[in-house]
DNA sequence: AAGCTTTTGCAAATGGTTTGCAGTGGGTGG
DNA sequence: CCACCCACTGCAAACCATTTGCAAAAGCTT
């Protein structure tokens, strides 16, 4: 389980033709909200905050309601993902099916900085506790908290 | 992990006094609401949501806001930890330090049946996010998610 | 371009959690 | 044993994230 940085504008983004494609597949409307959503989520790779992400839209171009929406629809349609980490409500991230799909992060406590890590190692003992428990379908949900080198040198900490 | 049963009343519960010993310990007062919510709390091993915490006192024995005062309140002085099943707010379970002191739980998504987890196996993997990340202090928050042997025979599962 | 249907914006409802404040009651010292 | 004081509690109201109702606006199809 290697970290690895997940800053913005860093690799390569998916097309926002790509996405929006696959909202015609599935006969969902191709709206001014829905393409500035996504193009927000392409340039940001972190699970965000519906508020943030409502933030980063042009003011007017899309109301906080629509955005809570469309994480739903985005979701139910497997575009998205929600990610809890466990203060200030859900976070949403672009499923971006390029091999790394199911995955955690690495959360800075004092910054909120985020890593991602590629590569969890727990399907096998999902599989052990299917067998163990009886349970059908087993799945987790996983993240990892800490102190990130900046936020231990700076005792003052960029909240 | 071996999946392990923990319904209601089954094993040994902690003895009331030894919590109360624990709050006079940090000079917090003993009064009605806090024994009342350490007993309900001994007798109901799982997780349990603020509001069926509260449900289970008797009627007037304490607010519903009391509780989530205590829950603070013991959570700061390690009474009681904070577990999150990503749906209708906190849950809290009384830290039983009996040497199972970290642990997860498998989750029914049906009918909400928990089955807690012994032996993360999680702790080696911290030491190799924090050699491989900078980070400190690395923690985690794990919980499994599946449905229930009784939920899968019965197709009108209980929720 | 017209029509049918989905989607949106705005306002208000909901559900979980926190806060303000005045009154109560544990615990300690007299 | 009593009285005093501060921690603690109950109640109401504020807060914050999320959902819902409804009429207007905007896609997509023909
Ligand atoms: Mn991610
Ligand atoms: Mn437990
Ligand atoms: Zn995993
Ligand atoms: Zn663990």
């Amino acid at each position: 389980m290697k970290p690895r940085s997940t800053g913005c504008c860093h690799g390569s983004h998916v097309e926002l033709p790509t996405l929006t494609a696959k909202l015609r597949k599935e006969s969902l409307k191709i709206t001014g909200p829905r393409q500035a959503i996504l193009e927000a989520m392409r340039h940001h790779p972190h699970p965000l905050l519906i508020k943030e992400l409502h933030a980063l839209l042009a003011e007017g171009d899309c109301d906080l309601v629509t955005v809570y929406r469309s994480m739903k629809t985005l979701q139910k349609m497997g575009m998205v993902r929600r990610v809890e980490f466990g203060k200030g409500g859900s976070r949403f991230e672009l499923v971006t099916d390029e091999g790394r799909e199911h995955h955690h992060h690495l959360v800075c406590e004092a910054c909120h900085a985020v890593m991602q890590l590629d590569d969890c190692l727990l399907l096998e003992v999902e599989r052990r506790i299917e067998k163990a428990s009886g349970f059908r379908s087993v799945t987790h949900r996983l993240e990892f908290f800490g102190i990130c080198p900046a936020c231990q040198k700076s005792s003052v900490p960029k909240p």
